[in-house]
DNA sequence: CGGAGGGTTGAGATTCATCAACGCGTGTGG
DNA sequence: CCACACGCGTTGATGAATCTCAACCCTCCG
């Protein structure tokens, strides 16, 4: 017998790591307690000051996760795709949420709610240590795009969101193709829409080609321009004296 | 019988969150295992690119944890004061550290191996959830360094600081100290020392007064001008109708 | 006394945001 | 089927804001 959410979850093509690794039971459990919305597009899951009601896995679709002031600007945190969650560090920093969730497109997500995560927390350390890596990734994330608002140029920005799609696509392949549409990236990485169409021009002279939605590099040593001692680490190439990386 | 670093930690005066609601087994455990360190200022306890340890306790002193790239520029991603931690989240991103940790000052600092935390974290459902709290914090806050960096003016980044540590101090004092050299601040807050010391003449217009590193505000609302609607929730005056806030 | 480091101030250069216009593809309603 | 509006992306001109560079003052400390 299974309940709306267990077969949602039978039929998702990637595996959330927010599971990894659990027991069965656990699984049952989470699933059980837990919702499945759908959503149009630019719809507010949350608002910026909410209670944060439970955790979101995104089944279908993109979202984003953002700050708003009072005079319209927002500044994106992050962007997800299915099978990524948002709001399981919220839940634990207590107080209402400092980030709104809003769609980027039509969207199926998974709600687990609040108490059911805090429950199975305590009672599953599996489950408790999954949320923590989670979360310490989000953190890390934060972390690069803190720091690359700081010490790097527009062009050395992209480079890196580009560098990290690259290994997230798997690195043999010469191109791929944007998540997200280019305003959303833009904003993400912290500059308007016209100055990153300007910095996708000066790219080109690296070997980088945007041809709409799909990104061309020249040969798989493009992006080693952009790469840092960390991320380097987890570079398949990383053994590689990669042409033009400043690393090696 | 105690070790050295349990007689720290009892000399200590405030309480670690990272310690919140343990048994006595599992602290005198985690204190077992940990080892106490002195540092000189300006040490590198981490380098960008290591594996990380274990947690950083701060005993006594400053230091930061900052990215920096290879041409010298940094980004300062947090400054910790007695009583923080920080590697926490580092030692569940998996990889090396993103991130240098460096001294502000003489630091004494307590240490617990990787191991230790990582076997406590599967045993203790209270310590996982006390890490937990701890990485989500830190997430929030670099997710208000984010959003400040977009979309707010120096003296508004500023300001949101000071009102930061407003309320840490108790919210009743009308003026505080600078926790840190005014440098390191400043590039905390994404801006050059130059830029950081001339957001605070034009912040004397608005009731802000700097006289070296202390910090005096002509009245108790001055600091309400750079409140926000998720900050506002732990505001002791969150329901007066606090003079220039915008949220009121 | 002299040097070093931190902080402030000023002038100039650079960079990015802003504003405006345009091209293009898409969907829609007449 | 066409006209039109709309959203998205691009391009150009302009201006404001911040960084950079340089000089200076101050305090602290050997």
């Amino acid at each position: 017998m299974m309940n709306a959410a267990s077969k949602e979850f039978a039929s998702l093509s990637c595996k959330p790591q927010l599971f990894d690794g659990l027991s069965e039971a656990c699984l049952k459990q989470l699933l059980s307690h837990s919702i499945v919305q759908e959503h149009p597009s630019a719809a507010m899951l949350v608002q910026q000051g909410d209670i944060p009601q439970g955790i979101v896995l995104l089944l279908a679709g993109a979202l984003k996760t953002a700050r708003m002031n009072e005079d319209g600007g927002e500044a994106i945190i992050r962007m997800l795709e299915a099978g990524d969650t948002c709001m399981e560090a919220v839940l634990f920093m207590g107080g209402p949420s400092p980030v709104s969730v809003q769609t980027l497109s039509k969207c199926k997500v998974l709600l687990i709610p609040e108490q059911t995560v805090k429950n199975t927390v305590l009672q599953d350390a599996r489950f408790s240590l999954n949320i923590l890596r989670i979360v310490s990734r989000h953190y890390k994330n934060a972390m690069h795009q803190i720091d690359a608002m700081h010490i790097k140029s527009p062009v050395q920005r992209i480079g890196y969101y580009f560098l990290t799609k690259h290994l997230e696509a798997g690195h043999d392949d010469l191109e791929f193709t944007l998540p997200f549409k280019k305003q959303a990236i833009a904003n993400y990485l912290g500059m308007t829409p016209e100055t990153f169409s300007r910095a996708l021009k000066q790219m080109k002279s690296l070997g980088i080609r945007a041809d709409g939605d799909v990104i061309k590099m020249k040969d798989a040593f493009a992006l080693c321009h952009f790469c840092d001692a960390d991320t380097a680490a987890v570079c398949p190439k990383h053994d590689d004296p990669c042409g033009g990386c400043p690393l090696h």
